[in-house]
DNA sequence: GTACTAGATG
DNA sequence: CATCTAGTAC
């Protein structure tokens, strides 16, 4: 009989901002391992503690001083897997961590990519591209099987987004980045965990922006955030959910945290 | 049988990042009147709603865009009794007003003077004494009953800061500022309202600075702020409070309430 | 809208 | 230590 391991995803938008949240998540949900995305904090000053008093006491950190930032804390053993720099920048975006059951863990924060979907114009959008591109080629060869996780930045399908129409031309909707993030997906044969247990058209949105106060009436979402998983773990998944209530939290995070259960 | 007046000021550091203490003031306590000091904040910003809520519904703002600025709100009605400028530069640092029992309140703030004890060499301090010098001069001339609260920013008896000795050449006990403000105190011959209730020597402080992050322990305090009464009113004052445990509370001011109440 | 930086003030 | 203003990013 196959144990379950819990993994839960999180663009926390300040890990710092947002402590009194997490711990709050930890002690609701108990995962097993807490991938977080912009942590924006230095490694040195993480609140490492806050984890630690959960029981969460292996740490795979990769932060830097103002943005970005990616954290995995756990409560089973890690072994680092490497940080990954696919924009070739020097930003904190990725960190890896290899589990005793022999699943490697992935934790990305992929870049926003600016306002204009055109690379000429707007650098930062064909960072992001080649940033995609690099996780692609990166995909290619591995050979263990793998959870990659966290805020893609992209929202693949129509119903991925709260209007296929409206968000067309906006970035993390467009058809270049939608077909990019597809033959990522494709060089590793990735299952799409949320698109298993939430079929499209059925709506799933992960991210409703800070800028309108009206998010819960409006529901102007998209699926930003993603779980992944190897072809071989396919058989394995039991379990996932899209914490939607944690929008409404006190002081919440534009995110909201991601589950998957895994039997392993 | 006469009612009783409940007074409170409090020098709030913010009325806006302060939201929840003051709201929490004013339930725990129900002053009739509650003037505030360093508002910082517009008046066309003010968040009058959060008064008006709790029944405060008479307003008198004095407030500017980023620094300094009072307020009173007020159960009762106030009629507008003008806004001097003690110092001549702008700064909004006084708000009067009249009761309909004939009690005229005056809430201040005057000046932290900087640094450096001199005139010459910090025209902050000089600013400072000829605020105290101009407020002297008003109250030469007052003829009616008149309560003024808020923060003088000057500690004038030896027991009113943690050790005499040490704040002797420090700013807020200098022997100039005393002296100043013991003039302007003789010139209408103000009952100190805190001193009658709490008789020096006894220890009475009403801030703490956020500088020392152990000052529970080390209880370096300074009386710096304030509530006067005219001496026709000395009889009629029946209760005086510091509220000392509002610098435990969360993300507090570095000043705490005072109270008192006045049969009218 | 929210959080980050930095420098200025108390 | 804690507030404010800007500017920047998402």
């Amino acid at each position: 009989m196959g144990k379950k391991l819990k993994i839960a995803s999180w663009n926390i938008n300040s890990v710092r901002a947002r402590s009194a949240l997490v711990e709050r998540l930890i002690v609701e949900q108990r995962p097993d391992i807490l991938c977080l995305q912009e942590t924006k904090v230095l490694d040195s000053i993480f609140p490492a503690e806050l984890f630690t008093r959960h029981g969460y006491v292996h740490h795979q950190l990769n932060g830097q001083r103002m943005h970005h930032g990616v954290a995995i804390l756990s409560r089973l053993p890690l072994q680092d897997a490497g940080k990954h720099d696919w924009q070739d920048n020097g930003e904190a975006r990725h960190v890896g961590a290899r589990l005793e059951c022999g699943i490697r863990l992935e934790n990305v924060y992929v870049p926003a990519g600016g306002d204009i979907p055109d690379r000429a114009q707007n650098p930062k959008f064909g960072q992001k591209l080649d940033f995609i591109g690099r996780m692609t080629r990166w995909s290619e060869d591995l050979k263990e099987p793998t959870i990659i996780v966290g805020d893609f930045n992209v929202a693949p399908l129509e119903c991925d987004v709260w209007s296929h129409k409206a968000l067309i031309n906006v970035v993390s909707h467009t058809p270049v980045e939608v077909e990019a993030l597809n033959r990522l997906q494709q060089a590793h044969d990735w299952v799409d965990i949320g698109r298993k247990f939430v079929p499209a058209p059925e709506r799933c949105f992960t991210w409703w922006s800070y800028r309108s106060p009206d998010w819960t009436k409006n529901d102007r979402g998209r699926r930003l955030d993603h779980m992944w998983a190897s072809p071989e773990l396919s058989g394995h998944l039991v379990g996932h959910e899209v914490l939607e209530p944690c929008r409404a939290w006190e002081r919440p995070s534009d995110h909201v945290p991601l589950i998957c259960e895994i039997e392993v």
